[in-house]
DNA sequence: TGGCAAACTGACGGTGTGTCACAAACCTAT
DNA sequence: ATAGGTTTGTGACACACCGTCAGTTTGCCA
């Protein structure tokens, strides 16, 4: 599969080629290679991705792919990244948000489907950055931090708000990333319940509930 | 990657060769193959496994590979359904278990265990099985579905039973799914936490009290 | 020991990878 | 417009893996 097992994993930020100053012309390419990754990604199975396609869609020759590329790897790499920052977004909703009483239980309904919103804008891409994170990729790992964390952070410091009134022996930071764990999960699932005759809907009501009680504390409003 | 583009989604189960009755060399060979797969697929990424290296392992030539399997995925997916059966262990837990009060409470607790302790088991398996699922592959879908919904169907008769004392508006199903979300999600990403300073520990801890509620409907004793 | 099915493999055409050295396209200053 | 320099693209190549098939080896047992 790597020809060359050495000159594998070489580091490539937004590199222009060899070290030259990137020209417009090179950007243009560049951006439409990434492109291609993504469209492909969509259609092809990870395992299957290959260069020769990426760059036949692109219209250029596969030695064109590697000299923004190290390979296909570093370009879905590129793409994550630029995904990443969507997460601040979810962050700044859990922490401007008001989580008391009824209006609680209406943001934590918003966040579900926050969620769920995101992972349908990224699905193929998220596929790739867990099982990479999985592997033990540390780069792929740090993407999915960088998203998750902030929403972490942003649960654990509301849980120990309500934690003043509520006291519990349990760890702030681990209830939060359980909440987010079940939120990552049941979003990149989503089909597969539906398929099995499980409704997004109601698996959106039960997940909402979950996380209204494990951030407050309280039962639900209204349950 | 797959030079006769047609010939590869072939149809094979535990087959003897062409069509011949499988002989004891046949099937030590073919057990050898699969716990090469097994063992390498710990040590390779998903990407990078590769036919080659299993024959090497295993002590054939690569040709001898495709006698007993059409590509790797097949190896894998047999490797895949030997797993599956263990799902029924953790289904049996739940059946038989008591759900109530604090006995309940260690029930929940046992079974969060049983989670951590199948996926550690076959860590580097369910990361494909995950991977395919998601990207549609239906044979594995199938798989994962045999080895959770043992578990959410068990789960779900839980939930009916405090349903009674309890009542809720929530699907039922939908929120055994739920429960099994969080738990195989937790369980696949256990070392992603604890490298990022959370404790399994207290994670387990979190998601005892989140299972125990939402089946039961209650608050955990001692909370 | 001969015969026959089961098990294995060498060799091959096809496709993908990753690296060059070189060619083409694009400035820009004269 | 055009020469000279830089950026960008590519053909060709050496290598690795895939998947098939014809033909060989192995093991069994009559």
């Amino acid at each position: 599969m790597s020809p060359v097992k050495a000159g594998k994993r070489r580091t490539d930020g937004a590199r222009a080629a060899d070290g030259r100053t990137p020209g417009n012309r090179g950007r243009a390419t560049r951006e439409r290679l990434l492109k291609c990754t993504a469209d492909l990604l969509e259609k092809t199975s990870y395992r299957d991705l290959t260069v020769i396609e990426i760059a036949r869609c692109a219209g250029t020759s596969p030695a064109t792919f590697y000299q923004y590329f190290s390979d296909v790897e570093a370009a879905i790499l590129m793409l994550a990244r630029a995904m990443a920052g969507h997460g601040a977004a979810l962050a700044t909703l859990i922490r401007e948000a008001n989580w008391k009483g009824k209006a609680g239980f209406d943001t934590a309904g918003e966040l579900v489907n926050g969620f769920l919103e995101l992972w349908e804008e990224h699905r193929s891409l998220l596929r790739v950055v867990d099982l990479a994170t999985l592997e033990g990729d540390l780069r792929f790992q740090n993407i999915r931090t960088h998203l998750l964390n902030q929403v972490t952070e942003a649960l654990r410091d509301v849980v120990e708000t309500f934690r003043s009134q509520h006291p519990s022996d349990l760890d702030p930071t681990a209830q939060a990333a359980t909440i987010v764990s079940l939120l990552a999960h049941v979003a990149s699932h989503r089909y597969g319940f539906e398929f099995w005759g499980i409704r997004t809907d109601h698996i959106r009501r039960s997940v909402t509930r979950t996380l209204y009680w494990t951030v407050t504390g309280r039962q639900p409003p209204g349950a």
